[in-house]
RNA sequence: GGGGUGGUAGUUAAGUCGGUUAUAACGCCGGCCUGUCACGCCGGAGGCCGCGGGUUCGAGUCCCGUCCACCCCGCCA
């Protein structure tokens, strides 16, 4: 039997035509008399009934429909006249049925496909292709597709081209731990599979090729977080003659394309810019949601007039002293406050101080350090008034900004000032080109090596390496890093002096990256680019609060997929192959 | 690698100070029911209390270890 219809399809207006529904059995009413179905599939539920006036064999043959059986029917469609349901989008009509096959039967189901959460996500993720069946999920997974087609139909109009890279490819040596996949036919040698396109997206541009997009996957071997997978996706761009201005119109033309698209939302571009160093110091954070205020302050100069000890010796040791103000923020509690400060050492802070502003007063066990004639200097600074709880981390810059950032997000969500509305997007741009890796005594790229640094800051290099800025720009949505791009430095002689920098000598530059470098030899135009992380806007689109609620087959935080039970071990013959032996305690084992 | 939370019928949960037969709801099976829509009513079956060890006259409960899931820190250019 060939559908004429799918489950969501049928209106008033079909009343008295012959359809056939195929579809899963979502639930059966058995009322003696007769009995209903709720005839599920992808596009909706349609109630068909069997009525023994109708066809007496099939109403006996109805009795044994189970959920998630999958039939087909064929009937008339029938008007509910006052038994319309409402909350059904088919509810003005049922299907009188006189055809039924059962196309398959189905076990008792380990947990019922509702709407609403009834079963562990450890259950659910082990009977995956049930729990895309929920409604919820599919929504998700549904926007996904459409968000790529959109993305593709837009990036396609602009005329980019979807190009391949390969998985199977070369271990670098920077950023994260690389998945490796051993080589049967070079023995001890191993491929690795991308963290990203990056390189082969440049040599794309070398190749002329100069509008590169691709929906790329990507793999990280670093631990899970609810908002990282193991793989996960990118929508990947590179753009030849193009700088950051370039990209970043085209990247705006896509959020707006997309969101159009999927969510039927105008989302207003051009989007904000920010500096790094303004978005650290305002909200301590490079990726701010600036939905909501709660600035921090630089109150560093101030402390030395208090007699406050703990914040005397952290600024004399060149350390900082940040503040955030809450306004009417004296009703906190005790209990509230030490949530707060579990947030800070959370995130490295040794303590967050606190105090209450009553009128001229203040009050709370730092008080008693700040005499008459020093708290107006930090009422004045940080704007402070009566009712208003004022709090301070005293760390190096860096941990005292991020404590007291993420206390801010805290404060956010505890004080409701987040409207989850609001779609607030932020280009972050001027990041540091390099930090300082003090585990291993040199200089990283930030972003990736290949990221060409600001014209006027390449003496810097040399001088104050930490302070050279990159032609780098993040976009930030709602308080998470969409997205991430730069310039790519095209000049063969910048870039073996950034390997330089970043103690990549030239015999190791060679081996690790000399296809780049060869490449950066032969006519590289300008190119610059940029890479969204799909799983996170879709989460974001959905309002999930986890990556594994927009990715159809998600691992968990211990990167295993419970439907498969990946990874397995595998027996001797195959690691023998791949000339592997196994090692330690994987030894003993089978 | 570290910290936290959880694991008890098929599922979701309750289980007191360690006590005798481990509860409930939903699901499942059987029966009844002609307008339900998470139908309703009556009855029934269903347990390795994650796993291993220990303490105890006695352990779902206390202790140690371990596995799995989730959240966070480190890590993730």
């Amino acid at each position: 039997m060939q559908r004429t219809h799918t489950c969501g399809a049928l209106r008033a207006s079909d009343v008295g035509s012959t359809v056939t529904l195929t579809g899963w059995v979502a639930t059966h009413r058995d009322l003696g008399g007769f009995r209903f179905v709720d005839l599920r599939d992808r596009f909706g539920v349609t109630q068909v009934k069997f009525d023994p006036a109708d066809d007496a064999a099939l109403f006996d043959a109805s009795g044994e429909l189970r959920p998630e059986w999958v039939i087909a029917v064929t009937g008339t469609v029938v008007s509910r006249g006052n038994n319309a349901n409402r909350d059904m989008a088919t509810g003005d009509v049922e299907v009188a049925v006189t055809g039924l096959e059962v196309l398959n039967r189905s076990v008792v189901p380990k947990f019922p496909i509702r709407d609403e959460l009834d079963a562990s996500e450890e259950l659910r993720l082990e009977y995956r292709f049930l729990d895309l069946r929920r409604r919820p999920i599919q929504d998700r997974i549904v926007k996904r597709a459409e968000a790529t087609f959109s993305a593709r139909r837009l990036l396609h109009e602009e005329g980019f081209l979807e190009l391949e890279t390969p998985f199977l490819t070369r271990s670098t040596p920077e950023g994260a731990r690389d998945y490796l996949v051993p080589s049967r036919v070079h023995p001890g040698e191993f491929y690795a599979l991308p963290q990203s396109p990056q390189l082969f997206k440049q040599l794309y541009m070398v190749s002329g090729y100069d509008r590169y997009y691709q929906i790329a996957r990507c793999f990280r071997d670093e631990d899970l977080r609810a908002d990282r997978q193991p793989e996960f996706t990118q929508i990947d761009i590179e753009m030849s003659f193009a700088d950051e201005s370039a990209v970043q119109a085209l990247a705006e033309r896509l959020m707006v394309r997309v969101f159009a698209d999927v969510l039927d939302v105008a989302i207003e571009a051009p989007f904000p810019r920010m500096a790094w160093r303004e978005a650290m110091d305002r909200f301590g954070s490079d990726k701010p949601d600036v939905r909501f205020g709660l600035e921090l302050c630089d109150v560093a100069d101030l402390v030395e007039a208090t007699e406050f000890g703990v914040f005397r010796s952290v600024v004399a040791g060149g350390g900082a002293v940040r503040g955030l103000r809450v306004p009417g923020g004296a009703d906190r509690s005790r209990k509230q406050i030490d949530a707060l400060e579990a947030v800070a050492k959370r995130h490295g802070a040794k303590g967050l101080a606190w105090a209450k502003v009553d009128g001229e007063a203040w009050t709370g066990p730092i008080a008693k350090f700040f005499p008459d004639g020093t708290r107006d200097s930090f009422a004045s600074r940080m704007g402070a008034e009566s009712g208003d709880l004022l709090l301070f981390v005293a760390a190096d810059e860096e941990q005292a900004l991020n404590a007291l950032g993420q206390v801010r997000l805290a404060l956010g969500r505890d004080l409701g000032l987040v409207d989850a509305s609001r779609w607030a997007f932020l280009w972050v741009t001027d990041f540091p080109l390099l930090e300082r890796d003090e585990d291993e005594g040199r200089w990283v790229a930030r972003h990736h090596p290949f990221t060409s640094p600001v014209a006027e800051d390449v003496p810097l290099l040399e001088s104050d390496p930490g302070r050279a800025r990159a032609r780098a720009y993040d976009l930030v949505l709602n308080g998470f890093e969409l997205g991430g791009g730069s310039v790519r430095i095209h000049d063969m002689g910048v870039q073996e002096q950034m390997f330089r920098h970043l103690g990549i000598g030239q015999a190791e530059a060679e081996e690790k990256f000399g296809f780049l470098l060869r490449a950066l030899h032969h006519g590289a135009p300008p190119h610059a680019g940029i890479a969204f992380g799909l799983d996170r806007l879709i989460m974001l689109m959905t309002g999930a609060t986890s990556l594994r609620d927009v990715i159809a087959f998600p691992k968990t935080a211990s990167a295993s997929c419970l439907l498969t039970a990946a990874p397995s071990p595998v027996d001797d013959r195959q690691l023998e192959t791949l000339h592997l032996a196994r090692a330690g305690a994987a030894q003993r084992e089978d």
